[in-house]
This record gives structure tokens, sequence and C-alpha cells, in this order.
DNA sequence: CTAGATGATTTAAT
DNA sequence: ATTAAATCATCTAG
């Protein structure tokens, strides 16, 4: 199903991780994925047990929508704890579960896999259709299931042919697949695409290979290797040529498949070094980390057409996260990036999961990537009376190029507690198809309205001293009033409301560019600010009332620090704060920290 | 960028 | 289960 390079993770051994209940080692994590790397709170002391028990706090008894189940489901798969979304699951009415509802269909697979129940697994794939963006990780999960249930049936590991008769006898079911017969890696039609050209020409020029690339969906390179091998093929004679010859008809059924071509679901095995080839939503993820705050996934690889995702320049993010009283309420988006906030009394949790570029990949990425992703919109509550809020950040090139636009619009409302989340869009433009990623410095016009106060509006800010390389691509400040949810917590009457009125969250994403025309992904940095963050660090809530915490986390693969930087910044726009960061490393280890600093109006430490 | 040689994995046949 | 064939990737040298 998909290609495997030498120092690449394999297709075997994406399962191999997705199996076993344990986190992957820190090096497969550096290994096979740059930039993959987890954060966890190194001092649980400072994150109470609350965080990890969040959703213990029923949420059923929250009555969330249909929509509200299906998104923290959805927050609950990127964050990758398994036990937690089982309880959310297990939490929710019958009437949520036969609803049919694809978020919540797949939340169940993943647990039903994890939990070692694969004839429900393969019942839940088999009776519903997916849609072709949960394919390949729906793929994975079926064939890691069959591999895992025979492995065990036999007692020893399954060998390579071992786990190609067990796809043979258990073929994909349609549900989640998209009928594509692929060999080898390349789909029957790419293949008849490249055959087709070779007719006409062995020798293509550097053009045609592109636009052949973009036919087939394959790489450049993948599409130069084929020629020469198979023009190293033709040469020898030790070849068997039959094959070449007998078929010499069927050659221009896809001249005009370009579209379809480029919605190929997955440009199955993903070029040479490091490419599991599928998103492996199950590998690093579903493993339960107690104490992990920020978690980033590994790979994940998005179809272009996905649409719902957010991509900038093949990496991408998106974030909104919003807490109130005991229920958290999460909105992400897309199958990708995907940073979620998440914790009913307690917690705050972090998920951001840029897919892993590899060169490959990233040249497919930025290849054929001209893609707008339709808003994922999300009305928690038509709360007529809510605010309106929406802001807009447009990042653009030193080159004038503009390489994303990231639209936010959220309407807070107040409407029986519940909340109000919001829609926005991100939309990659076309422009760099080499540059990938924003250039340093490239700064939003510091238009800061934010802090707490008057203006709740989401708020632009950027400073480049604090960030070099950074670029924000955007920021909110979503203002919320207190809600009164029956049995839910209550914010301590005592508490003025009016300075905590910025109840709400801030969110912010930070992306960087590779110094090198993009030879490196990107660095993300993502900023999550919520006061109930707050509280649910601190019981005692009065004391920190009105104050928020971001809590920031970022990304990259080669070694970028930056919680100080972060704080600064967010310092900048938050006005009195308590800063949470969070940190990591780029090998995989847990360097999370968390830290506290009370800061007065002025942002200066108190 | 290409040819050649070679390695690794998948497929197919015995 | 073993072996052979097929296919794609990678490495080197020109």
């Amino acid at each position: 199903m998909c290609c495997l390079k030498p120092g690449g993770v394999t297709y075997q051994e994406a399962f191999k991780m997705s199996s076993s209940s344990e986190l992957i080692s820190a090096d497969e994590i550096k290994r096979e994925s740059r930039g993959s790397v987890r954060l966890s709170v190194l001092d649980p002391a400072e994150l109470p047990m609350e965080n990890v028990e969040l959703l213990d706090c029923s949420p059923a008894s929250l009555a969330f929508s249909p929509e509200q189940v299906a998104c923290v489901c959805e927050a609950l798969m990127q964050g990758g704890n398994v036990e937690r979304l089982a309880r959310f699951l297990w939490s929710l009415p019958q009437s949520d579960l036969l609803r049919g509802n694809e978020s919540i269909l797949k939340a169940q697979a993943i647990v039903a896999f994890n939990h070692a129940r694969y004839q429900e697994l393969y019942c839940i794939l088999e009776n519903h259709s997916f849609s072709p963006a949960n394919h390949s990780s729906l793929q994975d999960m079926w064939y890691k299931a069959r591999y895992t249930e025979a492995e065990k049936a036999r007692g020893r590991p399954l060998g390579a042919v071992d786990k190609y008769r067990l796809r043979r006898k258990y073929p994909l079911p349609r549900t989640i697949w998209d009928g594509e017969e692929t060999v080898y890696c390349f789909k029957e039609r790419s293949r008849n695409a490249l055959k087709d050209m070779y007719k006409r020409n062995r020798y293509p020029s550097p053009a045609e290979k592109r636009n052949l690339a973009k036919m087939t969906g394959l790489s450049l390179t993948q599409v130069s290797n084929w020629f020469k091998n198979r023009r190293q093929r033709d040469r020898n004679p030790s070849e068997a040529q039959s094959k070449s010859e007998s078929d010499g008809n069927h050659s221009t059924e896809d001249e005009s498949s370009k579209g379809q071509e480029d919605l190929s679901p997955r440009p199955l095995s993903s070029g040479s070094s490091s490419s599991v080839a599928h998103g492996t939503v199950p590998s690093a993820v579903y493993s339960d980390a107690g104490t992990t705050v920020i978690q980033q996934i590994g790979d994940v690889k998005m179809p272009s057409h996905t649409g719902g995702g957010m991509s900038f320049n093949g990496d991408l993010g998106s974030v909104n996260a919003h807490y109130i009283n005991n229920a958290a309420y999460v909105q992400t988006h897309g199958s990708n990036a995907l940073l979620n906030g998440l914790g009913s009394t307690g917690g705050h949790f972090l998920t951001y999961d840029p897919p892993r570029v590899s060169h490959h990949t990233q040249e497919r990425l930025l290849g054929g990537s001209s893609v707008s992703y339709a808003p994922y919109s999300m009305e928690l509550s038509e709360s007529p009376s809510g605010k309106k809020e929406n802001m807009q950040t447009i990042a653009s090139n030193e080159d004038g190029v503009i390489s994303s636009v990231v639209s936010f619009a959220s309407t807070p409302s107040t409407t029986s507690g519940a909340l109000h989340l919001s829609n926005y869009s991100v939309v990659n433009l076309p422009g760099s198809e080499t540059n990938m990623g924003l250039p340093p410095l490239m700064m939003p016009p510091s238009s800061i309205s934010s802090t707490h106060g008057s203006s709740p509006l989401g708020s632009v800010a950027g400073d480049s001293s604090q960030h070099p390389n950074h670029a924000l691509l955007y920021s909110q400040t979503v203002k919320q009033e207190p809600l009164e949810v029956p049995g839910g917590y209550a914010y301590p009457p005592e508490i003025p409301l009016d300075q905590g009125s910025n109840l709400g969250y801030t969110a912010s994403l930070f992306l960087s560019s590779s110094s090198t025309g993009g030879s490196l992904p990107p660095t993300i940095t993502a900023t999550v600010t919520s006061s109930d963050v707050h509280h649910a660090l601190n019981q005692s809530a009065h004391a920190l009332s009105e104050d928020s915490v971001p809590l920031s986390s970022n990304y990259n693969s080669h070694g970028v620090q930056l919680p100080s930087n972060l704080q600064g910044a967010t310092r900048a726009i938050e006005g009195p704060i308590r800063g949470v960061c969070g940190d990591l490393d780029t090998e995989g280890k847990e360097l999370a920290k968390l830290q506290t600093v009370q800061m007065d109006d002025d942002g200066n430490d108190l």
C-alpha cells in the first residue's frame, strides 16, 4: 500500500508503533519525523491531577450538541489520549453514539482498536462510509488490526510476506478506500500516465516531468526515478520485456485527468526518506502519557483535497480552544494540524499536529497546493446575541508573495452556558512553489487591540524582536461573559469579572520559515491563553481570577526554543497574565516546563 | 541530469 | 516457507 524507503519509516514500522500502547521512543520520533515531538509536563505538581481526568467530569451532563460531541472527539483524537477518549465516549448517551457521526465513529474505531476489540473495529469500518480524509488512518488501523490478530495467533512476529498475504486476504472495505488499485505504491492511473508518456518520449523535459508529477500525484523525484528505472529495464537484456510491449494501447485514458489525479487521496508512498505514507494517527498518538500536556503527533499526511485542514505551505495548524466552567469546548479543524485545549475542571491540553514534511512530501505538497480549505464551521450555540469578532491576518512574503491567509471569526455567546465557537478558514494561496514557509520577520501590523477591557476582538500582534523568523499568523482574544451552568463550576463571586471579562482565550499561531528556501520544515508556534485554564491550574480560583494563562508550545525540527520569546509576545498581547510556557527539544525528550509569571498591566513581572 | 549498480520491499509462483 | 520476479529508491561517477 505504501512505499517504504530505506531510512524512512516503513509501513510495518508505522504499524508497529501504532500497535504498541506506549509512546514511540524518542529516537524513533527523531529519526522518523523531524519535528515530531511530544511535550509533557515535567513537574506534575504544577499541573494538578485534574488535568488528567478532566473529562471525567461527566461531559454528558453538559448536554453537548452533536457538533460539540464530534468536535470534542476530534480534539481528543488529536490529543492522542485514548483513555480519555474512551471515557468521553463512554459518557455519551446512546443517542449520540448512534447518530452515525463520522468523528464519533472514528473515535469509536480508535478506541476499539486500542482496546484490541478488533471485531468491533471491523464492524465499524465496514459499515460506515468515511470521508477520504480519514481513509489512510483507518486503513492503517484495519491492516494493523489484522496483523496484530495474526501475530497473536501465531505467537511470533509477521514477516513482510505474511503481511502481504493478510492484506490480500482482508482487502480494505470500500468504506475506507477509494477503490483505486495500487500496485507497488503507484496507482494504476499514475502508472498508465507514466507509461503513456514514456511511449512518446523516453526523456521527458523537466517541465513535462513536473506536469507528470502533478498529474500522477507523485513527486518529481519519483517520476524521474520511474523513467530512469524504466529506461534501465528497457536496456537490460536480463529483463522480460514482454510486459511493456503487450499493452501498448490504452494510453490516454488519463490525459485529462489532471484534476482527479490531483485529488488522488493519498499520494501513495510518499517519496523517499522519511515518510510514513499515510497519516499515522494510531501510531504515537494514542498512547497515554498521563501528564502529557502538549503532544505533537507524528506524521499526518494530508491529501490536499481534504478540505478542512489548514495548510501553510505544507505545514498547518489551527487553534481554537475554549474553556467554560467544567466543560471544555474545543474546535478543531481539518484532518491535520490541530491545536486543542481540552479539560473540564482543570486542565489545559494542547495538541498541535503539523504534518511532517519530508523532502519528497514537501515537494509534493508545495507543488500541488494551492488549496483553499473550507472553513469547518461550528456553531456551538446559535446565540443571536453573541458578539462577533473576527480578525484576519495576511502573511506575506518579502517578495510580496502571499503565503497564507488566516481568517478567524468567533462568535461569543452566552447562551445557556454553551459557548460559541468560531469559524475560521485558512487559505493557502498559490504563489511560492519553491519557497516554503514564511520569510523572516514577517510581522503583521502590530495593531494590538487586545488586552482585556473593551476590545474583545481578535488581535493581531507580532514582535519581530522577540520572534526572529517568526510570523504571527493569527492571534485572537475572545471575551467571554461568565456563564451559569448548573452544577458547573462557577467563578467565585468575589472575582471581579470585569477584569476577568477576558475569560476567553487568546490563540496565536506563529510560523517561521526555514532559513533556506524550504529545505527545512517551518516552525510553528501555537499559543493559547485561557483564564479557564488558569482556574484549572489553581483550585483557588479567586487568586488568579482575572489572569489568563497562556500555554505555549513550539514545534520545530531544528531546535528552536522559544518559551521566553513567546512569553514576551504573549504578554505584549495580553497584558496582565500568568504565563505557562511549554518547552521542548528536538530530541523528543520531554523538556516541558511550566512556568508561571505574574505580571502587571505593563507586562512586568510581579 | 543520466547511466549503472545495488539495496529494499512487494508480488507472485513454487 | 522459500524463491524468483518486479518495482522503486539510493548512491556513485561522468
